[in-house]
DNA sequence: TGTTATTTACGAATTAGTTCGTAAATAAAT
DNA sequence: ATTTATTTACGAACTAATTCGTAAATAACA
């Protein structure tokens, strides 16, 4: 598959973010985490199952037989999808440049000077 | 209206950066702003005109009544949407953490030395 | 004034995403 | 072996977003 094709929807990106913490999941453990990080609103278990369903035909996450149950697995990396999201995100908001966001994304948050320090670090890196 | 509710979808964000641009217009002109800017597969007139009405009502657009006709301009700046966008995409992909998605901004994409320079001016005036 | 053209309003079809109930399959327990 | 519990598969309802057709309103023009 394509990993320009990855674009998760909100549901799919909070199972994401557990599998990629757990590495391999079950739906039972996926559905159990959910409610406890958001403990407000309920979430059916047959829900996130028919969820970990779809984006495994969509090629969103992989899954292995284990007796009765399935083991489930994120196919792309955390980082590979960050980039994706990133990528939508300059094309539809910020005319395609990326360094318009990094502006944005540094300039309207008060940000540390630890955090500033390691920027500055990551750009000498960057141009060694 | 809650700057934070500002969530326009990916077909309001094309009309939005033709508003941006053009500060105020009409349904006509976007129509063909829109279909100029992606000949690909043509947009019906009536399309864009329901997409702005729905905008309007939802608050994301306001309009003038001048003649026979309606002149829309966006209620929140590019700046304010774009920081929306952001902090969503931050909460749901990079855990939070604003630096990881500036890291990982700069890190996957050949960034020129002059726009590496224009950054640590930018850090630099932060720190002022 | 009456015809024509443009704009608006609105309903409705379509697609995608979300949520869950129910039944069938499978395994565990008695 | 039979009952019980868990998991899966699947259909269906529901919401949101997208797209467009049609009719009514409005203005321009002949």
């Amino acid at each position: 598959m394509n990993t320009s094709n990855i674009r998760p929807t909100e549901s799919e990106l909070a199972i994401l973010r557990v599998l990629w913490r757990e590495k391999a999941s079950t739906v039972r453990a996926v559905n159990e985490q959910l409610n406890r990080l958001s403990p407000n609103k309920e979430i059916g278990y047959t829900t996130t199952l028919k969820l970990m369903q779809i984006m495994h035909t969509k090629g969103l996450l992989s899954r292995e037989k284990q007796g009765k149950l399935h083991i489930y697995s994120p196919v792309f990396s955390e980082e590979e999808t960050q980039q994706q999201l990133l990528n939508k995100l300059v094309d539809s908001a910020f005319q395609g440049s990326a360094m318009k966001l990094v502006m944005q994304a540094l300039g309207n948050r008060r940000s540390t000077p630890e955090e500033l320090a390691e920027i500055r670090d990551f750009l000498d890196s960057l141009e060694e």
